[in-house]
DNA sequence: TAGATTGTTAATCGATTAACAATC
DNA sequence: TAGATTGTTAATCGATTAACAATC
């Protein structure tokens, strides 16, 4: 949890930080940042020091530095190319939106039976290509979006064609393993935690009342 | 993040006896859910006892037994119904998932202009409907799957026709307040994050040779 | 009995916060 | 200077783990 929680907010607060300077700030305090991001003042400042991104006693932090800072920790590393398996709906609906501001972008789309040759200027092939295109374009992160029935043995072929990394939406859970690291996205779960927390909050206020 | 990890893991923990008990298991040992999950079995231990699920010092845990706990400690509530706002390519993924199996049920969509009158036998009305709907139905949780530009304007509306839960899919992050609570899914932070910890095993990996 | 697994205590570990001196 | 904010230390807090006695 530790660092992928530390990383996760460096990438929020390079986010928030963008917006802040888009509204024309220059500078902004940890209690601005703290704010936005729901997490305490002092936090910010920890992280920033543990960074060595410096303040000013007085006047905060210059936006312009601290994006610097963090887009060199956080790998400027330009545009970076990611595939689409399963382009059902689901994967049409990633197809479809421009990731291009977020540092990466999807170059291609990959299915047992793609029902179109493009979408959004983006190829769709069918699934023997996914080899050779990995391969070729050196590709890292990939997005599984088939059925869960087919979502191990999806998984499995990218590992082994060389994906580092993998975003998961199928409700089957995945393993990380040592030369794949894996993210679950599991609508399903996350719904019925909602439920749970709704309710929760419902016996909390029935009991006051 | 405590309470929240805790009630994931007891959603997990049922899945994953399911599973088991699909595959004509009767008991379970800690450390079998330990690894199923990723987590120690003295966690799974501590989680039971926590909760007064009692094993046997020899035999492990009675399957069945658990679950019926876990599912009294969950909320065993029945189908419960949800919205989802914004029936664009997301929007119609989830749509034609059945997530009955996972205790809840889609039972309308709302869009500003539908594309169609339904999809996979659930009605999609035009926005204007999504108060009466809310309302009559007492909805209390509800999926965004709106553009970034209408998110905010979308949960203001469903947190004043009394949704408390919120799973937002649009990539603005969206604050959970004490009426409502709002789970962003930020699909492309989810990504810069993978690409991040790629990065950073490849370093590693180098280091050592 | 011998062996294995639970249940629980105490120890560890790490993340977060409180608080305040340094300083702009 | 007076006031405000950083940078950092020490305290807190809570989650996780190690370890082992209890016991099936």
């Amino acid at each position: 949890m530790e660092q992928k929680d530390l990383m996760l907010r460096l990438m929020k607060y390079k986010r928030v930080l963008l917006q802040f300077k888009s509204l024309g700030l220059d500078r902004v305090y940890s209690n601005n940042l703290g704010d936005a991001l729901e997490i305490s003042a002092a936090l910010v400042r920890k992280d920033f020091s543990h960074f060595k991104i410096e303040g000013n006693r007085r006047g905060g932090y210059s936006i312009n530095k601290v994006l610097g800072r963090l887009n060199r920790l956080l790998g400027d590393s330009g545009l970076q190319e990611i595939v689409i398996v399963g382009c059902g709906n689901l994967g049409k609906a990633l197809l479809n939106h421009d990731y291009i501001r977020e540092g990466f972008r999807i170059t291609a789309g990959f299915d047992i039976n793609p029902s179109q040759p493009e979408l959004n200027n983006i190829p769709l092939y069918p699934l023997e290509i996914l080899k050779p295109y990995v391969l070729e374009h050196h590709i890292q992160v990939g997005i599984i979006s088939v059925p869960a029935s087919a979502a191990m043995q999806t998984a499995e072929m990218m590992v082994n064609y060389g994906i580092k990394g993998i975003l998961n939406f199928s409700p089957l859970q995945l393993k990380s393993r040592e030369e794949c690291r894996i993210h679950n996205v599991n609508i399903g779960l996350e719904i019925e935690n909602l439920f749970f927390m709704v309710n929760q909050a419902e016996k909390k206020s029935n009991e006051l009342s």
